[in-house]
DNA sequence: ATGAAAGCGCTAACAC
DNA sequence: GTGTTAGCGCTTTCAT
């Protein structure tokens, strides 16, 4: 990088010291307009910038914040940058992305990455791998502010913002039985995710709600497309097969609907789907998916207008907030 | 934030002088192992960080790249950040992402922000909206390192990475031929940005190789999903209409789909269509997309590689490189 | 209306 | 083997 000009290199060729011109360029009353318009034209004309690394330094802010994220691909996460970037361009600050990969080794060390780089806040969604949580409390040690999207932990000096996943599924699969469904299959991720706690939950209360009782053999732990494909051959030539099939997210109950078309079961006379994100994939599959909309641009602006927020209040002894983002039904052919 | 402890704090508390507690911290020789050992302890005891910040200032350097992306949603877009994000993390280097959402007002605003920001060098792809590029000179004035991806400019001091768009398009088109098309329709961007100029030519090009005649009449301008819909409802009913439709981009072929079905007519039987960039999209369609893959992913790494390449040489007076990904035909049921 | 100087945290050249 | 000091670019307090 050539040599970048500094106020030191105005002042000199102005005659005046660096306090002057660093007082001019921000129109500092004390400065005769005479000067400030001198010290302006020569800092365009020597295409002067701020640097902003020297008030970073200064002033122990560099108005960034450090996002941690499983990973970009994932079309729900790269709303949420949307979101995220979108707060931040239009209050000043910057993002600096780091992709854990779903690896619990790389999140620590990203961690400390960030850390390291002095970031205002963390905006984190922690990876599958991940089950010990202290990398985060020590950015909380350092009274970085926190906060958690999607994938979230409750007993920690952090806020969070997440789609209400319980209700999400309820809705989808309250909407299912209304169709007629009698026999409700749920796909669902690990356990130990809350994400998949609650449309678990959800999905068991819709049940019970409608008289319907809840049946293990009917919940399979399956949250890909692979999966999904793999274990609806089997399950959907059952004699006694499910009517409906509600998916923790979108790919995996597009898994189900291709293998059911492959079977030749119609949908939805037969069998319906439902769904969990309204990506992409969910309108332009055949039938269309019905899913339920997680809003994830809103939630990325939500979480980061929250950590925004924390980083201008004074004080570290904020009471967490935890936002819940109400998801929405949305119907389709597939149901 | 909590006031972060310095190595002047190691230093206070141990008598040694900042010199010594910044050399014991890196290893250096001349410290005896006693001290480093003693340094190294307090420092985790007291929860050390080294300030990059001051690095930074220090060394004019900042480790971190800027990344200037039209929008982070689209499939294609999200796994080049995925490959940049990938060789950052493995050189120690940090990512700062701007999006421009297609505008060029936004665009020009990141780009300052970055130059603020004294990134080590950018990775851009530029808006729909950019016909102008001074902005980008000015970075090059600058002598920060600049590489173009995916949309590019070329006669600038700078390097590029693109997919072979012509050879793709020539790829796709050849392929619909040999499956026995006559008549191919091409759905194509605004002719302003290079890469549909490419996939344009290489239409064509593979047309004139088979012995057929380029004709403008079956020349669409049409991108979008949206469009797609709108127009190919008319173009499908037409009395000669086409038994072949080549699309810039996968959701534009998939609009054309969709229309085809809703008309009953038979995909590959009576009309094959190919689309531009193995979406996840092209996967879960009904019948699965032909398409052309672009491998962000690798795209990302070689464009962020070439970057990292430019940081680390000395002179500024490098001749520009272009490189060309392969982009590889991905044969489906619909054609 | 302008200047001098200290300081943000760290490194490295130069003492001793 | 360890300490002193200047300096990275900027702001700001305290002079004048």
């Amino acid at each position: 990088m050539k040599k970048q000009v500094t106020i030191k290199d105005i002042a000199q060729q102005l005659g005046f010291s660096v306090s002057t011109v660093s007082r001019a360029l921000k129109d500092h009353p004390d400065i005769s307009i005479k000067t400030r318009e001198a010290v302006k034209q020569l800092a365009t004309l020597l295409g002067y910038r701020p640097n902003r690394i020297a008030l970073n330094l200064k002033n122990s802010k560099t108005n960034t914040i450090g996002l941690i994220i499983p990973e970009v691909e994932h079309y729900f996460f790269s709303s949420i940058i949307n979101g995220i970037e979108e707060v931040a361009y239009e209050n000043n600050y910057y993002v600096m992305v780091f992709q854990s990969n779903e690896s619990y080794m790389r999140e620590v060390l990203n961690l400390q990455a960030l850390a390291t780089n002095r970031v205002d806040g963390v905006l984190a969604s922690f990876s599958k791998e991940t089950h010990n949580f202290s990398h985060f409390n020590q950015i909380i040690d350092y009274e970085i502010p926190l906060v958690f999207f999607d994938r979230v932990v409750n007993d920690m000096h952090a806020d969070t913002v997440v789609s209400d996943d319980f209700h999400g599924a309820y809705l989808a699969v309250e909407h299912l039985i209304k169709r007629g469904c009698k026999n409700i299959a749920l796909y669902s991720s690990p356990r130990h995710l809350q994400i998949s706690q609650g449309r678990h939950d959800g999905y068991k209360k819709a049940l019970e709600d409608n008289g319907m009782t809840y049946n293990t053999d009917l919940v399979y732990s399956c949250d890909t497309f692979e999966d999904a494909m793999k274990i609806s051959r089997s399950i959907l030539k059952k004699q006694n097969r499910p009517d409906g099939v509600f998916a923790v997210n979108d790919m995996t109950a597009i898994g189900v609907l291709k293998v059911a078309k492959e079977l030749g079961i119609k949908i939805p006379e037969e069998l319906k789907i439902a769904g969990f994100e309204n990506s992409r994939s969910s309108k332009v599959v055949d039938p269309e998916l019905t899913t339920v909309d997680q809003f994830g641009f809103d939630l990325g602006k939500k979480a980061a207008a929250l950590l925004l927020k924390r980083i201008n209040d004074q004080d570290f002894t904020y009471e967490p907030e935890n936002i819940v983002i109400k998801p929405k039904l949305v119907v389709r052919k597939s149901s």
